[in-house]
RNA sequence: GCGGGAGUAGAUCAAUUGGUUAGAUCAACAGAUUGUGAUUCUGUGGGUUGCGGGUUCGAGUCCCGUCUCCUGCCCCA
């Protein structure tokens, strides 16, 4: 750290090498080969918005974990930490023009300010499916279907991931059932939510804090442990739907998926490996009140985010954590610089054909240029010398057969 | 925010209780090899041991600070 100036990036942000972009390229193709798969439409927006549209839908505690700075004229302006406030903001500057339903899809990089695990930093990209303006449970079905279509893209086994899904609504009612008022609910799930991850002793004294009584906090674990949905009509369709759709093997109902976010209100789901091994791949939920927190008309959506960071984890562990990109291309050499016009002008006749060319751009040994095209990601390679350029054609080589093929200069 | 572990060549790792000039294997580069890649042989370059301070005759090794990474917890995209 010569001079106090550190030349790594700033705690939790990351660099992508031509290796990681193989990988990143991999889950950015197709996260937008599944988008337009599943008819979503593409939109962008600004990476830093006004704190607060940020904080107030965020919540107090996230307002901390926001990278937020003023600028030159004392504006206060935070790097976006998710997606959802810009897109209601967008949507709702638009809301008496629009078409609905909405299909909207983005890649979007977000912030937070935050520690660091695995699978977590402090930037990542996330796919975001928004369904906005549909109370059909084929909204929810039509999403996770998309992501779903994703992972597949991607290379992985249908096997390799579960999607969890559960409704608040359809908990609520449970809650309600056992004699659980409905202003006790939104305590309940907060409680509830951390199940797993704290003791129970601990949860009952939460519940119990939450005004619930022994007997309801009994109640509340026991409801825990249902098993089945069929009580719940939009599981159950939704269920039924999956199924014609063909990925309902990928579903399991689980009634311990809340999610810490309040504005859930209706289905919500999150998707694991199957091993258990990492964090969430993806997840989301039906959330009715959007556009209502920043002055639009109530309207029901279905919203779901997909971070790059895990889903990269998982994909090299299953399938393998060396480079899995094809191999492609021509790589064109030549051995004295009196080559070095043939070869770039085959290059450029390769190009206009439509072929990706690594042309070198200095004289190299054969040795050297095979040694080189064959560990680098080339399909091919040509090498041009004196006797080539004199006889007008030289060999262009295959790189995993070996096989060789004339081709004029 | 709290706890644990770790930083030595481009990479993975050695280095006796604190003791000579910090080594090995890959990789890279060069040569054997002036016309066609993965073998072989030979050679070369490469390090302020994360950074800063302290103890000592002497520190990669011990102490303090700091940065970074990994790993639990908290929290969640």
């Amino acid at each position: 750290m010569a001079g106090g100036v550190s030349f790594e990036p700033p705690r939790g942000m990351r660099d992508f090498y031509p290796e990681d972009m193989v990988w990143r390229n991999r889950v950015f193709d197709a996260f937008r080969a599944a988008g337009e798969a599943a008819g979503f439409k593409p939109y962008d927006a600004c990476v830093v918005e006004n704190y607060d549209l940020l904080a107030r839908k965020a919540g107090e505690e996230v307002g901390e974990q926001l990278y937020h700075f003023f600028d030159k004229s004392e504006r206060h302006i935070a790097l976006r930490a998710e997606m959802t406030p810009t897109l209601a903001r967008m949507v709702a500057a638009r809301q008496k023009e629009l078409q609905f339903p909405l299909k909207w899809t983005t890649i979007a990089q977000c912030f937070r300010y935050e520690r660091m695990t695995k699978g977590r930093k402090r930037e990542h990209y996330q796919w975001n499916l928004d369904i906005i303006g549909e109370d059909s449970v084929l909204a929810e079905v039509e999403v996770i279907g998309a992501a779903c279509d994703a992972l597949r893209r991607m290379g992985l086994a249908d096997s390799d991931y579960k999607v969890h899904v559960s409704s608040r609504k359809f908990l609520g009612e449970l809650l309600a059932g056992s004699g659980i008022s409905a202003d006790k609910h939104a305590q309940v799930f907060l409680a509830l939510d951390k199940r797993g991850k704290m003791p129970d002793s601990e949860i009952a004294a939460m519940l119990g804090d939450g005004g619930l009584s022994d007997a309801e906090t009994e109640a509340a674990f026991a409801i825990m442990e249902t098993k089945d949905c069929s009580a719940s009509p939009e599981l159950t369709e939704m269920f039924r739907l999956a199924e014609v759709a063909g990925f309902a093997d990928r579903l399991v109902f689980d009634i311990g998926v809340i999610r810490g976010l309040s504005y859930y209100t209706g289905i919500v789901f999150e998707c694991f490996d199957t091993a258990g091994e990492f964090r969430a791949v993806f997840g989301g939920g039906r959330y009715d009140n959007l556009l209502t927190t920043i002055g639009g008309e109530a309207t029901s959506a279905v919203g779901l985010g997909f971070g790059d960071v895990v889903v990269t984890e998982l994909l090299k562990a299953r399938l393998g954590g060396e480079t899995v990109a094809g191999r492609k291309g021509v790589a064109v050499g030549f051995m004295f610089p009196d080559q070095r016009d043939a070869a770039l002008r085959l290059a450029a006749k390769l190009r206009s054909q439509g072929e990706c060319v690594d042309l070198a751009l200095r004289e190299q040994k054969p040795k050297k240029f095979f040694s080189r095209a064959g560990s680098s990601c080339a399909a091919k390679a040509v090498f041009i010398g004196p006797d080539d350029v004199a006889k007008g054609s030289a060999r262009i080589k295959d790189l995993s057969t070996g096989e060789e093929t004339e081709v004029a200069l």
